[in-house]
Formats: C-alpha cells, sequence, structure tokens
DNA sequence: CAACATAAGTCTTTTTCGGATCAAAGAAGA
DNA sequence: TCTTCTTTGATCCGAAAAAGACTTATGTTG
C-alpha cells in the first residue's frame, strides 16, 4: 500500500476535451508554437488539433506563419496569434483626466489621446465626448488596417464598481457618477461589449502584462492622488463580495489623527499617505517659491533634489507601509508592484514603504517578496483597460461563443 | 448598434460538453436532482447526460432513488448523490490534541476519536500512534457498511505547510514538524492520497460546509491558542505564494509594544490578543483561586460569569479587530466567521470585534458584512480535514479520473 | 375518461475523433 | 551524394459519441 500526494499539476482543469479557445490561449500565451505542441499539451489527437486550429484559422484568429527550425524532420509551420483580427478600445477615466487608446489583440496601442477635465466633471458632460474621440481614433486606426473589429472596449474609473451592471456604485472621488450606466454612452462608437473596473484593478492587470507576468499573487499598489490597490491571488484580480476590495486608503489609521479626509471621515490612511494629502503639506509647510498643485509637481521635485519633497514621499511610502504590512501577511504576495503618479520616484517611496513593511510583517510572509515598479508609466491606465478587455474577449469560452456564431 | 455589459453569468468556465464529473457535482450540490435539470443546466442533449448519469451509476457514486412529485407529466426518478460510495480520513493535529475521524462523501462522521498529547511532540512519536487509531476507526467504520473505499485524507497542521510536497515549512508552535514528509506515515492506513493544509484553512473550509455555505468571498478567523485567518476569495480558499496567506497572528502592533511573543519576535498582534497570552494575563492577573490553563477554561470562566475573562475576551477581540479592519477594507468580505476556541464565547469576543472594525472600515466594505459564529464548533478541525480531502477527491476532474481507471 | 405534459428508453443519422496511411521536408549517416 | 530516419502535415476510414426522432411510460388537467 502506498500513500502518495496528490501533485496538482494539472496543465487543465477539467477532463473535458481542450476547445479551439483554449489552443488559441495556449498560442497566444507562447505556451505553443505549432500543431505538435498542442497536441503534446492537450492530449488530443492530431486530427481535432487540425480541425480546431483551421476553424481557428477560418476566423483569423490564428495565422500558419513561416517554418521553424527543424527538430530531426519535417519542421513545423509556425502558429502565430493574429494580433491584428480585431481591436480593443481603453477608457481610463481619472479625476482630471481622460485617457484613451485603440489597442491591437497584442495589447499594444495604435493610437492613444488624453486630455485634462476639469475635476467634478458629470459622466452626462464629459462621456459624449470621451465617445466622440474614441470614434476619432478608432477611425484613424482602422483606417490603414483593414478595418479590424473592436471586440471590446474597457473602462476604469476611481472607486468602487459594479461590473455586472456596468457602473459606479461609491465613487468619493467622482461625484455625480454614482448608479449611471455607462454603456448608453458608448452605444455610438461600437457594437461592443463594455468591461468596466476599479482604476487600482486596472493597474493590476496591466502588470500581469508587464513586470509581474509571471507571478500569480501580487499586490500592485496604485499611489497617486489617491491610494488604491490592486490585488492579484492566484492569478486572479480579487474585487470583493461588493466590488470594494483594495479599498485601503479609507483605513482609519492611529497616526491620521482626526485629519479630515477628501471621503468625508477622519482619520483615513490618505490625510497622511495620499498624494493629495502631501500637496496639501507641501503648500503649506514647503517651499514657497514652487508651486505644487498636483503629485506630479511633487514627485518632480523630490527627483530634482528637493529633500522636503523626498521626505513626505518617504513618509507616506512609510504610512501605506503599516497598512501594506496586514496585507502582505494576510496575502503572502511574491510581489509588491508600486504604481501610480509617485513611483515615478521609486526609490524614495519604496524606500519607506520597506521601513515598515520588514518591521511589521512575518519572516515568512517577507521571505522572497520582491518590491517591483510598475512598468507602463503613465500608460498603465489604458493598458490595463486595454488588459480588461482582452481578458474577457480572449478568453476561451468567448473565443468559442464567437467561433460558433461564425459557424 | 448596441452596447452591451457582458453578464457573466455562465454556469459554465468553458464551452467544452460537461463531463461526467461536473454532472456529479451539478447533483452533489443540489443545483440538480433529474436527468431533465442537468440537460438544462448543461444543454447537453438527452442521450449524453443519460450516458454520463449511468456512468456515474455504474461506478456507485449516483443513485436512483425513488420517483419525485410530477411536473404535469411523468414523475422524473430522483438523482442522488451515494455519499457511501467510499470514506475519507480526516486528522487534525493540533497543538495538544489530535482529533481524528472517518466520514463519508456528505462530510458526516462516522467514527471519531480525539487524543491529547504533550506540548512538543515530534512526528515521529504522534504520527505512528494516530495511523494506528485511524485504522481502528477505519476498521469499524468499514465494518457494518460494506467496506467503502477510502478516497482521500485530509491532515491539518498550524503554522505553513506546502499543499504540493505535504509537509509543514514553518511552524512555531510544531517544533521537529518543519520538512518532515507526512504521506509515509499514513501509508499503511490506507492506498489513498493525502491533501494538508494549514488549521485556519481547514476551519475556512468547514465553514463552506455549514454558516457561510453560499457565499463567495468570507474571513474565517480562528481565535484560539494561536491566532490564524483562512481567507476565501472568489469561493477559492487563497493561500498565497509560500502558503502563509492568513498568517496574521504576527503581524507587529504597537499596542503590543515589545512582549515577547511564543514565535521569537516581539510586539507580535498574538503578544496581546491570542489565546496563550490571555491565559498568561489571567493566571498573573486574574483571580488566583482558579486555576486557567488553557483558552478554553478561560472561556469557560467567561460564560460563567467572570467579569475579568469577559474582559480580556474583549479586548482580545477589540486587538484582533484593528488588524482585521484592514483585511475587510482589502478584502471586501461578505462575512466575517468566528471560529477556534473564543468563539464559545461569541458575544463578547465578536463585541470587541465589531468595536475595531467598525471605528476603521471604510463604510462600503462594512455594509452588508455579517459576522457569524464558527457552526462546527469543536468539530471543525475534522469536518475541515474532511472537507479539504472531499474538495479533491470529488472534484469533478477526480472523478473524471475515477470513471476513466475504471473503465 | 380523454387529452395533454413530462420523463425516459431505443433507434437512426450525423458529427467528431483517433488511428492508419501517405506525402513532404529536412537531418543524420554511409 | 545518396539513403535512411525523423518529424510534420494531409487524407481516409472505422469507431465512438452525440443529437434528434420515435416510442413507451406515467403522471396531471379538464
Amino acid at each position: 500500500m502506498l500513500t502518495r500526494v496528490i501533485q496538482v499539476v494539472e496543465t487543465r482543469e477539467t477532463a473535458a476535451p481542450a476547445t479551439a479557445g483554449e489552443l488559441l490561449e495556449l498560442v497566444r500565451t507562447g505556451r505553443a508554437a505549432t500543431r505538435s505542441q498542442l497536441r503534446a499539451l492537450t492530449g488530443l489527437s492530431r486530427t481535432a488539433v487540425t480541425a480546431r486550429v483551421s476553424a481557428l484559422t477560418n476566423a483569423g484568429l490564428l495565422l500558419i506563419g513561416e517554418e521553424l527550425a527543424s527538430t530531426g524532420g519535417r519542421p513545423p509551420g509556425a502558429l502565430v496569434f493574429n494580433k491584428d483580427a480585431g481591436v480593443v478600445l481603453a477608457v481610463a477615466i481619472g479625476r482630471s483626466r481622460s485617457q484613451l487608446a485603440v489597442l491591437d489583440l497584442d495589447g499594444q496601442e495604435l493610437a492613444a489621446d488624453s486630455r485634462d477635465h476639469e475635476v467634478g466633471v458629470g459622466p452626462d458632460d464629459l462621456l459624449p465626448d470621451v465617445a466622440q474621440r474614441l470614434t476619432g481614433l478608432l477611425d484613424a486606426a482602422q483606417a490603414d488596417r483593414g478595418e479590424p473589429p473592436v471586440l471590446g472596449i474597457g473602462l476604469s474609473l476611481p472607486g468602487t464598481l459594479d461590473s455586472v451592471r456596468g457602473l459606479s456604485i461609491g465613487s468619493p472621488v467622482m461625484s455625480g457618477w454614482d448608479g449611471v450606466e455607462l454603456a448608453p454612452y458608448f452605444a455610438g462608437v461600437a457594437d461592443a461589449p463594455l468591461f468596466v473596473a476599479n482604476d487600482a484593478d486596472v493597474l493590476a492587470r496591466s502588470e500581469l502584462l508587464g513586470g509581474a507576468g509571471g507571478l500569480d499573487d501580487v499586490l500592485v499598489v496604485k499611489a497617486s492622488t489617491g491610494l488604491g490597490l490592486g490585488i492579484i491571488a492566484d492569478g486572479r484580480v480579487l474585487s470583493g463580495h461588493l466590488g470594494a476590495a483594495g479599498e485601503i486608503g479609507h483605513t482609519v489609521v492611529d497616526a491620521a489623527g482626526d485629519l479630515a479626509c477628501r471621503c468625508g471621515a477622519t482619520g483615513c490612511l490618505e490625510t497622511i499617505a495620499a498624494g493629495w494629502a502631501l500637496v496639501t503639506r507641501m503648500a503649506a509647510e514647503g517651499d514657497q517659491g514652487v508651486p505644487v498643485e498636483h503629485v506630479r509637481d511633487l514627485v518632480a521635485l523630490a527627483l530634482q533634489g528637493d529633500s522636503f519633497a523626498r521626505g513626505l514621499l518617504r513618509d507616506s511610502g512609510r504610512e501605506l507601509g503599516e497598512v501594506l504590512a496586514v496585507a502582505i501577511n494576510l496575502l503572502n504576495p511574491a510581489a509588491v508592484v508600486i504604481g501610480g503618479d509617485m513611483a515615478a520616484a521609486f526609490e524614495f517611496y519604496l524606500a519607506g514603504v520597506r521601513e515598515s513593511v520588514y518591521r511589521r510583517s512575518a519572516p515568512l510572509a517577507t521571505r522572497d517578496l520582491q518590491f517591483l515598479p510598475a512598468v507602463h508609466g503613465d500608460r498603465a491606465g489604458v493598458v490595463g483597460c486595454g488588459a480588461l478587455a482582452l481578458d474577457h474577449v480572449l478568453a476561451p469560452v468567448a473565443v468559442d461563443a464567437r467561433l460558433a456564431a461564425l459557424a
């Protein structure tokens, strides 16, 4: 008799044969580049693989590229994902800026646009304009590439969103947006599904395409005007019961005393660590000669050597680290990624974060823990929105549905 | 043109046809009780459903029960999961106690055994005895039910475990256990796979079978001699990068000052909120006439009206709540379940937890938030270990593999 | 009691799959 | 250089599986 530990290294979650959509995913993620590799990975017969690959090539999603190097016999024809089989639209809406982009199916920007708007603008004032700009970008991007269809639209907003109904349900920063259905505004742009997510979640998704690519458990900090956290656990972006997961900015911390927060409460972490709070302190206590209106100004000063600005960033990192340490003990991530405007001064900010995290976290939770800067910088919003849409429209189920509709 | 929000209400994750294992899951979880319901849920043809159901009945996993009430035509034959098609073994090892059980496939105890052991006993001293007791329990349970096969063994330990290799990798409480492969000890008991998990994770799994059954996002607190947390997010138990998720007991908190913790560090949450710390304080400051050696003694005193004990429990809840508040903001659970020995004094403990949580958490994260007592009490360990094994051996993949092996 | 509705077994047709066979294209060795 | 071997990919065919039609069983409803 032998008792064994089951090695849960199944490549597939189910015993059912792999579908065409799953094969596309294997090619798309680089795990397979030839039909034979697909056979080996899925256990499907050559006939079955051929049939599915044909369906995918007929639909234009897969291309047979040039021959690869032989491994001792006839060289295989390369399977390449056709990143031009469609496009997705990305709409990253911030407090004072909206960034738009048209992306190919690899997540590469084909056209992009960014525009500042006044703080507090409502959806009825902003979104028609956004839709119009989006149509313009789309026309420009489609013109010289054979009009690839729009497969999906990804949109991000600060605050808590209901991803099923496609609306904001609690955003202290975007007044007038709560409860407003967003999909109708994009009806004229394209006949494509709209996917919405929180700005921090979207940042996390952009990092899954970037620095934290291979990791399954990651915390992605968005340290900008506000503070947010995107949580990747077991390779999935967590949203929580009401979609409010990652809302660490409004945790009450002792160090904040009874400082008033922009959310209406007092003592929130944001009052001492968020970008808006640092800007306020800088304006009150810093060098009065230099106007600081946005965290980006403060970060620029820090990079130029302003020691007060550097101190503020380090303090902010330290305060965030106090809360982050709990998150690290709780979730045991493989990496913490720092993004948002403050990440431009990564070293200064991280120094503060590290201080608190290593002091407060359990040794095992910080063993192997990496701290990484976000890789997409200013473009993280649109890249993440694109990733959000791509994750949905290129998911095996969606691809299979697409093939079924074609036939 | 119409832009729509995709309603992600897919019953299935894939477009591939449902396998027999998936059908069994639908029956087992009560979502289907007749072949027609399986047809409706899966989209499979009647022939396909019949074939899979036959395979399951032939394997003994499914039974055709008596006829159900007609819905206007011929009454359907009920499909019932055969909970006696096998058994699983549960081994919950604690610091000072090991609980064993034989469970049917519904998670019902058929035989159980609990024995105290000295603190600090090593695996070589404890496990052979455990294996022997387990064999005895198994013989007794199998005798009068036609010798159902052992499908799996679930084992829990305090600390951090490597579930792939099946060993402890960091348990300050169980010295001598780290790095010791556990499966070999059970080779003589049954030819079945061993699944290992942390005691808090196992508690969380037991609650998924109980009070938190329908919920997808739950925090399960284990407040006993030590402090632990099991995290259920999107219906899955999170374990983190190294398996250390939920280790909140050794978060450094200011209120703990530089009190020495049993883990070797200072200032851990456990030093002011764990059962062992309360017992120490009770012994030093409480009524000297009553010997308090274990949290259970302290809880018993609280329930009898001892105000010092009640105060300690409430204080402990308050301290835990400080950290729990961050966890709640972070993960936005639908419910927090309180388990472990202290949960026997649920009301006193919860009062403290509530105080901190409501003071520190963001309003949206605590909207709808329920606090529930763990339902399995003293039996949570073995129930959870059983659930751990059942989750694996009754998973669709495993069932499909079983059917394939049979044929 | 007849008409109808639902369930489930049986049979036939269609689809899909896997293996065999064969052709293509290069590598390895004589 | 030529032959043999290996790998890839296309085609064909038989086996298996699934879907649909038909039939039988057993209730409810009027």
